[in-house]
DNA sequence: ATTATTTGACCTTG
DNA sequence: CAAGGTCAAATAAT
């Protein structure tokens, strides 16, 4: 969680000036630490040495090239190897049309770059490509937030090995943070859910009943059909749940019946209920659950899904008697009659109790 | 089996 | 049009 450092807003200032001054700071804190370890006797400190003697090696070429517009930079484009035969993407015809979602980064705030002896910086990444720069020797390799599916994190991160250093990554960072560790996340409790009353109004609510021992879904009412959930991601969803007001009151979770989803605003707010053997329930974004509205993939989905919960909610406390919520990212697959077998990304939240927590 | 990475195609930007 | 950022099918890793 280092790593983001405070970048801040930039004014109306050049790109390159925000840039600059940027280094200049890294720069200074790099000096600093270096005159720290100068006295210290420790050999574990020889890699810290190392590394800030590498940071200011970069610091100040980069510096230069930024404050002098050019660099003379030049390399030779490494081969290309190509152990790849790729059919041409059948696109452009009737798959997906690729909406105007802009795929290149236009203006990501930078926030630093560092360099850097390992990958490893505390962060979960996951790559998604890699391509040769002019002038580079060495592949460019993009990441982006592990947490972006299921939380939105829109951080993102290219890694290069340094030319010079072979030992050495140059790292830049983009964008912050806005994850949360899922095994930090606190469950929610809310009392007197287990033994309320039905809620009047389950117009938008999913049950989850068990049945014979399978967990079966229903639609509690058809209006859920009715008003429209908006294309919307699950991502929006808050790590802290708005807490119902109607269920403080005891109004949800009926007896005989499992768990509940709920849906607010056009968006899936919370799934609260009582847990239930075998004690699962989840949820899935809502526009999962929109495209299968109501057909034979979404039960097969769910059931496929929540059967599979016990193993995968390994992190999760489901014991005890009211509500827990767990955070995990997973997908799901299941066999569908017509349509073979379906993989859907799940966000998946799941219940058990606690008489702790929150 | 599920999940992560690789890698050429695709796409936007300058 | 070139450069580089992203997608996603194929593939590797678990």
């Amino acid at each position: 969680m280092a790593t983001c450092g405070g970048a801040g807003d930039d004014g109306g200032r050049s790109p390159l000036a925000v840039v600059y001054d940027e280094l200049v700071e890294v720069r200074q804190h790099a000096a600093t630490l270096q005159t720290m370890l100068q006295g210290s006797p420790r050999v574990s400190d020889m890699d810290a040495r190392e590394l800030v003697k590498g940071m200011m090696a970069k610091l100040s070429s980069a510096m230069s090239v930024l404050g002098t517009t050019s660099g003379g930079v030049e390399a030779s484009s490494g081969a290309v190897r190509g152990p790849g035969r790729r059919k041409k993407r059948s696109g452009t015809a009737s798959g997906p049309h690729r909406e105007s979602t802009s795929r290149r980064r236009s203006k990501s705030p930078f926030i630093n770059m560092v360099t850097a002896r390992t990958l490893n910086d505390g962060k979960t990444w996951r790559k998604y490509g890699q391509k040769y720069i002019h002038a580079s020797t060495n592949p460019r390799s993009y990441y982006r937030c592990s947490h972006k599916p299921d939380q939105g994190c829109q951080a993102t991160r290219q890694v290069q090995e340094s030319d010079s250093n072979p030992s050495e990554y140059i790292i830049s960072y983009y964008g912050q943070h806005t994850c949360k560790d899922p095994s930090t996340f606190r469950s929610l409790v809310i009392q007197g859910a287990a033994d309320a009353a039905p809620p009047e109004d389950c117009s938008n609510l999913i049950s989850f009943t068990s049945i014979n021992g399978a967990f079966a879904h229903r639609v509690v009412k058809e209006a859920v059909d009715l008003h429209p959930i908006p294309y919307s991601r699950f991502s929006n969803y808050s790590s802290s749940p708005p807490v119902q007001e109607g269920m403080s009151s005891g109004s949800l979770s009926p007896a005989g019946h499992g768990k509940f989803m709920q849906y607010a605003g056009g968006q899936l707010v919370d799934v609260i209920g009582r847990r239930t053997p075998p004690l699962t329930v989840g949820s899935a974004p809502v526009e999962y659950w929109r495209r299968s509205w109501g057909s034979p993939t979404t039960w097969m989905l769910a059931q496929a899904w929540t059967a599979s919960l016990p193993r995968r909610a390994a992190s999760g406390s489901c014991q005890g008697g009211h509500l827990a919520i767990i955070f995990t990212t997973t997908t799901c697959s299941a066999s569908i009659p017509d349509q073979g077998r379906v993989r859907v990304p799940m966000h998946m939240h799941a219940w058990g109790s606690s008489n702790i927590l929150l």
